[in-house]
DNA sequence: GTTTGCATGTAAAATGTTACATGATTAC
DNA sequence: GTAATCATGTAACATTTTACATGCAAAC
């Protein structure tokens, strides 16, 4: 997908609300973040010399201990009238979720092919196990009222993947032998 | 999403059964294949000129007309083990879906925030929009057993693609007003 | 005759991944 | 002291999109 660099307004929104290094960047896809977008250091450390260049964002280099450098990114107004932007653009087209399971899928014909329970039964085992850690997050994070008012996007969307799973699993064992 | 290239396995399936231009795929990718995946012309062209190099399609080239040549490609006995290894191989991991609406969804932190709603009507039209587009293709392509048994694979994951529209409207309703 | 669709390509640019590279700090 | 983690970057490569480019055939 290389084409509308949502990398860029990732970075903008996680600016928002307190300056961070490119390292917290990075932490944030390997949790949070990485539930639903995915990027790697390289990239982020690119793209945040790239918008600082334009102006979206400002740095500021602080020494950690004796020798070791940490640089703190803040969004700027611009950064901030560029996000919100963004946010009020209303997202028209639906994504293309690229399935590689699903392609597979595609290309069996025959209805008693082997493969077909094969795929389904590991299938099964991804999903009630990406499943089972999503309502983990959502007790860990939003146990209460207080916590979902607080990060109320988040809440929903994490929501979401929980019901998604649920129907993904569903379907499997619809078909499942 | 660079590295797996999936775009060859696919380019092989859709060779499986009968010798097809490039054009044909293109064509392909605007319709059937394009419900979950996608790929220009550009790619198609340069992907085929490719698997052709390294011996897993061949191809012959067909005068149409007078002067408008047209080429064939066929998958090749390698090839066709290329395509059978890949089906055969677990697919291992979950798919990330990458979705802009969900991501503008985590930035916004205020139960209250109008956006919210506006959001979701704008999804709620989207995914209805797309839910009776695919029954549709349902009726059109798998309206009794006997078409069902014939494109198993492809029944299946057209029946999923169905329940995943129906979940996410049923959740959008949830917190619609 | 003019628009739409058929048919095939190349080039440039953006985006994303993998690998290479280095050094500091903390926890054990 | 040594392994894990913190911290930042560059280089090479692969994938994907957008734009440029051309010409034939069919339908109206």
């Amino acid at each position: 997908m290389a084409q509308k660099n949502l990398l860029k307004y990732i970075l903008l929104g996680l600016l928002e609300n307190e300056k961070k290094t490119g390292y917290d960047l990075k932490k944030l896809f390997e949790t949070e973040i990485g539930e639903f977008w995915s990027a790697k250091h390289s990239q982020i450390y690119l793209e945040l010399k790239r918008l600082e260049e334009e102006g979206y964002i400002s740095s500021e280099t602080g020494l950690f201990g004796n020798k070791l450098e940490k640089t703190y990114y803040t969004i700027t107004d611009k950064g901030q009238r560029v996000l919100n932007e963004w946010e009020e653009t209303p997202t028209g087209e639906l994504p293309l979720n690229k399935d590689e399971f699903i392609l597979k899928l595609y290309f069996i014909h025959d209805k008693n092919d082997e493969r077909i329970q094969k795929m389904l039964s590991e299938q099964y085992r991804l999903h009630t196990s990406k499943l089972s850690h999503l309502k983990k997050r959502m007790i860990l994070l939003f146990k209460d009222e207080v916590t979902r008012s607080k990060n109320y996007g988040h809440f929903l969307i994490l929501d979401h993947a929980i019901r998604r799973e649920e129907e993904y699993i569903g379907w499997i064992k619809q078909y499942l032998q």
